[in-house]
DNA sequence: TCCCATACTGACACCGGGTGTCGATAAGGT
DNA sequence: ACCTTATCGACACCCGGTGTCAGTATGGGA
């Protein structure tokens, strides 16, 4: 038994009880956070944690690859934990509830768009917001 | 004879040495620039302009859909005027260098997805970037 | 088990894009 | 020309985010 429940919390990293009271959280949310609503709630449920603290974990998260960045209209990075395959976000703009949508046209769509130019090392970011059933009430 | 050659800057405001300036430089430059790049142009060549001005404008423009704007991954804002016609952007990561690009497929997909997840008044952002050739040697 | 080099933490100061305020100024109808 | 109204822009301010650095926790040796 190795007990380990949760080897990293960020790959390359130490483990501990700020990065993992971040890493079950994020396991624990559906929609995109920001940082400050992250140690905000860890901060109500008792955990000691920093602000700055928080922005770094979630930006080492992030630079891992291990959870999503989203940035708001209003310029601030939000946060979730994603599954592993690429894909894009529905999100609701009221509530903010999020669906995982894939579209492999789309990839090869912009793929070949940005070779036609001459374009190398291609990244593209799709977003789609609406807003969802329940809001529409 | 109306003597009008650019009746307004922004739709339903008054036209002013100002606005004017920014429209002129807007219509000269061809990649995306921020409010700042754009405030420090206009001094460089002697126009009289205040940056809060020139932010006011530029999101004044934004909302009336006469010009695009972008999110720069470090939350900045750009601006460029494009075209009418509804289109996405392919940006070189390094010159910024942009394209303007269509894909009615991705317009149709988009929708499509929102729609089966049951989602209204359904918008979406598409952006690729990438290295343009010239920036690879 | 203790020790120590190393990584991490977080309070605080700071940065920079952007906005609110408000007196001064320009526009344009009469 | 005059007056009402919109606009301008210097300045203070807001706020998300980052750099600093002294203090603290961690975990691999000895």
């Amino acid at each position: 038994m190795v007990s380990e429940s949760r080897p990293t919390v960020v790959p390359g990293q130490r483990s501990t009880r700020q990065r993992a009271a971040i890493g079950d959280l994020l396991d624990e949310l559906d929609d995109f956070r920001s940082a400050q609503d992250i140690h905000e709630e860890l901060r109500r449920r008792g955990e000691g944690i920093g602000l700055t603290t928080v922005y770094r974990t979630l930006q080492a998260l992030a630079d891992a690859g291990e959870i999503d960045v989203l940035r708001t209209t209003a310029g601030e990075a939000s946060y979730r934990r994603c599954s592993d395959t690429h894909h894009h976000h529905l999100v609701c703009r009221v509530c903010g509830r999020t669906v995982e949508v894939e579209g492999p046209a789309v990839e090869h769509w912009a793929e070949k768009v940005a070779v036609e130019h001459g374009f190398a090392e291609i990244d593209h970011t799709v977003e789609i917001i609406g807003t969802c059933s329940g809001c529409r009430s």
